[in-house]
DNA sequence: TCTTCCATCACGT
DNA sequence: CTAACGACGTGATGGAAGA
């Protein structure tokens, strides 16, 4: 018996993009406005990093698809202006947008960088009528922060997030469930929320089409292909059916990694330990950033065939020091590592656990102690300069393999998620 | 036999 | 021109290992 709920899903339209072209436009007033052109937000490709992380509308037209390779999207728009990406502007253009969202109510729940859930059950008789008010707060986020939002209104957070991905640009959407069997039911199988590739192929080996199809369909049927939970889940939601709580993401990360694919092959050890290095330093410094342990570490690879694999190992002690966590990545990589030539190397790290405050342990020996310290200054200097400013001796021997692997995502500290849109996002 | 561990897959941004 | 593309975090799953 739950009271019926008032949601509303916010979602940033072209994301980095809009975002960069705000920040060029600051910077400059008399710049181009990336959002009118044929442009994407990029990574370099010369560092096998090259694919479309956002794209502009007028892209869009050529066939420009986020995530394919920037060779194949400027095979499709030769004069498409590709610009490198700048997470610190889209984290602080983040925050900048729940600030704003945060006088409408208390109850959001951050759901990724560029978009965001809003309980206004309690709070939209200060405001208005939802329309009214999604409305306004479209208006004010185009007026006051410069880019463009879409707004889903529903009374689940399922609904209010297919809503939000109707029509774009800055546009408000109802989906109520009184309207999903017009708005929702016709639409593919593959855009209902948590229908990926894999399971579009099972699904329609069933013969199931559409999201209507897939809500009448026989759920034990559906448990027999996908699995029994999955399979309730997504039947739940072609119907419509969701309950969860817009929930404030207190809770801790399960795990902090880092990985990168690398400029060249690797098959040498020495190598693949200056990586490891580079890697384990990120991941430590995300860790007493937000004052948690760890007590395990798992080492990943993809190899020059796209294969994957992966190896783990439980430490004997809770950990958030670079050292321990660069050592046990080390022994994990020796252990696994058939020295096949990899273009990936990862390390995640799982248990995470709160205990905060550093245990100046029993058996902590000197040096232990100053490579702490040490550590602690590193990550002193790299918050306040950010990126290179400092590198470890053995790091600088070596030309680099991985240019900014050590810097990459430390500003995303405790959240959850990826930042990077999606190709519904446009 | 019941739980936990491990590696992999799938999915989202 | 047979492929091919990033960097994350989370949850499910099925088989192996362990108690």
């Amino acid at each position: 018996m739950e009271r019926e709920r008032l949601i509303f899903h916010i979602d940033v339209n072209s994301a980095f993009l809009s975002w960069e072209s705000v920040d060029r436009l600051k910077k400059d007033p008399t710049a181009l406005d990336l959002r009118t052109i044929p442009s994407a937000v990029g990574g370099d490709a010369s560092k096998r990093h090259g694919i479309v992380l956002a794209k502009s509308t007028p892209a869009k037209r050529y066939g420009v698809t986020t995530g394919e390779p920037l060779a194949q999207a400027l095979k499709k728009c030769p004069h498409l202006m590709v610009v490198p990406s700048h997470f610190e502007i889209y984290v602080a253009s983040s925050r900048r947008l729940l600030k704003l969202l945060e006088e409408y109510t208390p109850d959001i729940e951050k759901f990724s960088i560029d978009e965001a859930f809003l309980d206004m059950t309690e709070t939209i008789h200060l405001f208005g009528e939802p329309l009214a008010v999604a409305d306004g707060i479209r208006r004010r986020v185009r007026e006051e922060l410069g880019f463009t939002v879409n707004v889903g209104i529903s009374s689940n957070k399922l609904l209010a997030k297919m809503a939000s991905d109707f029509e774009k640009p800055d546009r408000t959407h109802t989906l109520f469930p009184a309207e999903v069997p017009e708005k929702m039911w016709p639409l593919p199988i593959r855009e209902l929320f948590l229908v990926g590739g894999a399971a579009q192929k099972k699904l329609e080996s069933l013969g199931l089409h559409t999201i209507g199809e897939l809500a009448h369909s026989d759920p034990e049927l559906l448990a027999l292909h996908l699995g029994g939970k999955y399979a309730r889940l997504i039947h739940d939601y072609a119907n419509g059916l969701d309950s969860e709580p817009v929930a404030e993401r207190t809770a801790m990360n399960k795990g902090y990694g880092n990985r990168i694919t690398l400029s060249r092959d690797v098959s040498d050890m020495e190598e693949a330990r200056h990586v490891l290095l580079s890697l384990a330093e990120t991941v430590g410094a995300r860790l007493r950033a937000d004052h948690v342990l760890c007590n395990q570490v798992c080492v990943e690879l993809r190899d020059w065939r796209f294969h994957s694999s992966s190896h783990q190992g439980a430490l004997h002690f809770a950990t958030d020091s670079t050292s321990v966590i660069y050592e046990e990545a080390c022994r994990l990589l020796e252990e696994f590592w058939d020295r096949t030539p990899v273009r990936l190397i990862g390390i995640r790290t799982g248990k995470i656990s709160d205990h905060g405050f550093v245990q100046m342990s029993l058996f902590e020996t000197e040096q232990d102690r100053k490579r702490l310290e040490m550590e602690k200054a590193v990550d002193a200097i790299r918050s306040r300069f950010g990126t290179d400013s400092v590198k470890r001796a053995s790091f600088l021997a070596k030309d680099s393999l991985v240019d900014h692997a050590a810097s990459k995502h430390k500003h995303l500290g405790n959240q959850k998620g990826d930042p990077h849109e999606t190709d519904t996002d446009l």
